[in-house]
Parts: structure tokens; sequence; C-alpha cells
DNA sequence: GGAATTTGACCGTC
DNA sequence: GACGGTCAAATTCC
């Protein structure tokens, strides 16, 4: 792990070496240089973090879930870290924009009787990822500042295990928790009825990843109620601590295209953990109760 | 007791 | 027929 991190750091003095030689307009040949060598490090530290994880996810098949919740030290690095993560932790992962149909969505959609149930096949969609802390309830959906009224829930294609009461009955009785559920809840703006709010979205666990949830909203609010005040139901409690090494090692290293880069928050001065003296000594510190191998 | 959530059923789309 | 989204009765929570 020391090595790793060794790596890291050595490539973040090389970026910063290499901003300064860009504001001295250094030629393209020694730009190119700096450049080789950073994506070496970094390409290196990616694939020894990658090891490191598959050794440790190896072990995880066998492992009874782990009791409510102890606080790992990824979590209480993530935490201490980056504290304005839990202000607004969302990744974005992509945002497609899709033309509203004539009679799409508005206050003019709700439902009427008999129900139509009409899939819509148009509306503004937002998809973000999400991190989840591994210490809250996995079912519980992060806070955005909105609150939500969850109207139903579904297993999804590929789901591990069949819904209906009686199955569950026994899952829980007999067999693995109701966590491992691969499911998507469907939640509403809780202000539908009175204001004709159709914000609405869906949370679904990603399968590669237990612990990030995609959320996809659709349409917009039409609400002006943006609030985590007494209104808010206990399901929306802020849960989000930051994404875990796995997902930053992606952000980092592969997904730059579609994914807001985040470097650059962990390398605010706020972040330090108190006490280190550098971004080096913080992030020692606070990986130090960490150690995967 | 009211609000929020759960979950089986229903219905449209593919 | 499978799948996805929603309804609404039942259940749980506060």
């Amino acid at each position: 792990m020391e090595e790793i991190l060794s790596k890291i750091f050595n490539g973040i003095n090389l970026v910063e070496e290499l901003k300064f030689n860009l504001s001295a307009q250094e030629s393209p040949e020694s730009l190119s240089s700096s450049l080789g060598s950073i994506s070496t490090l970094f390409r290196d530290a990616n694939e020894r973090l990658g090891i490191l994880l598959e050794r440790k996810n190896a072990f995880v098949p066998n492992q009874p879930e782990p009791k409510p919740v102890q606080v790992s030290g990824l979590d209480q690095m993530m935490m201490q870290i980056e504290p304005g993560l839990k202000q607004d932790h969302r990744v974005r992962e992509r945002v497609i924009r899709l033309r509203l149909g004539p009679d799409d969505s508005g206050p003019g959609c709700a439902f009427s009787t008999p129900r139509p149930r009409r899939r819509k096949k148009d509306g503004a969609v937002e998809t973000v990822l999400v991190a989840t802390a591994r210490m809250v309830n996995m079912g519980t959906p992060p806070d955005d500042n909105y609150v939500w009224r969850k109207y139903g829930q579904k297993e999804i294609l590929g789901s591990r295990y069949p819904r209906g009461r009686t199955f569950q009955l026994f899952l829980i009785l007999y067999a693995e928790p109701k966590f491992n559920q691969n499911s998507r809840s469907y939640y509403r703006c809780n202000h539908q009825k009175v204001y004709k709010c159709p914000a609405k979205k869906q949370v679904q666990r990603l399968d590669e990843d237990p612990y990030m949830l995609r959320v996809t909203y659709r349409s917009s609010h039409t609400c002006q109620f943006s609030t985590t005040s007494s209104f808010s139901s206990t399901a929306t409690t802020p849960v989000n601590y930051g994404p875990n090494v796995h997902n930053m090692a992606d952000l980092m290293f592969e997904n730059t295209d579609s994914v807001v880069p985040f470097c650059e928050p962990y390398l605010n001065n706020d972040s330090l953990v108190p006490g280190a003296a550098s971004y080096e000594d913080s992030w020692k510190s606070t990986w130090q109760s960490y150690d995967m191998s």
C-alpha cells in the first residue's frame, strides 16, 4: 500500500511540475516527457490498486454480511478527506437531455381515471452515480435536497431473487439477507399532489459495485420546495461521504470522458486531516488503518 | 390516527 | 410473454 501511495504522490508532484512547466512554456518534448511519466505512474498505481481490490473482494463471497455497520478505514478517510462531499456528493455520469413531447409531463399529466399507465417515452432524464457509505442502511436513498415519496419498488432484470412476500420471508429466515436484493425504487416529488410537480427519480444499486447507486431523475421540479426541513421524510437523510476507492480509481484513470473529474476537491486545503502537514501526510494518516494487503 | 413505506396487481410497451 | 412503471391496499412508523 505504501508503494502505491508513493506512486500517487509522485504523480501529483509531477503534475505540479507540469503545471509550472506549462506556465513557463517549456518545449513540447519536455512536456510530452512529463506527461509520459505521469501517465506511467498513475497507470502503474491503478494496476496495483486493482490487484489489491481483487484480493480483497475475493474474500467477500465467503463472508457473512457484516453486521450493521462497522465504519471502515476507507469511510473514515472519505469523511475526513472531503467533508464537502457530504454536501455535493453526486458524481455526474451522464446527462441526457431529450425533447419533451407535447403531451408529456407537466402539471397536466396527472393520472386520471381510468388510470392511464402509458409509459412515457420522452422526458428530461438525468442519471447520476451516488456513492453510499457502508455505515448506513443500504436501502436509504441519497439526499438531494428534495422531498421524495416512494411509490414503488421492483426487482430488476437479472435480480438474484424473485419478489413476493413468501419468498422474501424465506430469505429473511433461511437465506441471505434482503440486503442483497437488487431492486429499483421509484420516488416522486412529495409535492406532486399539491403542486402537481412531475419530478420523479429512480434509485438502483449497481451490480458491479453495491456501494454505488444509480439515480435517474425524470422531469424537472416545478415546485420550488427544496429543503431538508421538517418536511423531510425519514428516507431522505443524508448518507453519502464520497466514493469508495474503487470508484475513485475508475474516475481518475478511466471514465474521464463521462464523469466530472473530482480530483480537485481532494487537493483542497480544507481537506487536510487535522494535524497533517501536507496532502501526503493527510492521505497516509487516513489510509493507515486500511491496509488491504 | 395520519403519514410514509411496502408490495402484489395491473397495464402499456417492446 | 417479458419487462418496466404505476396504482392502491396493506402494513409500518411516528
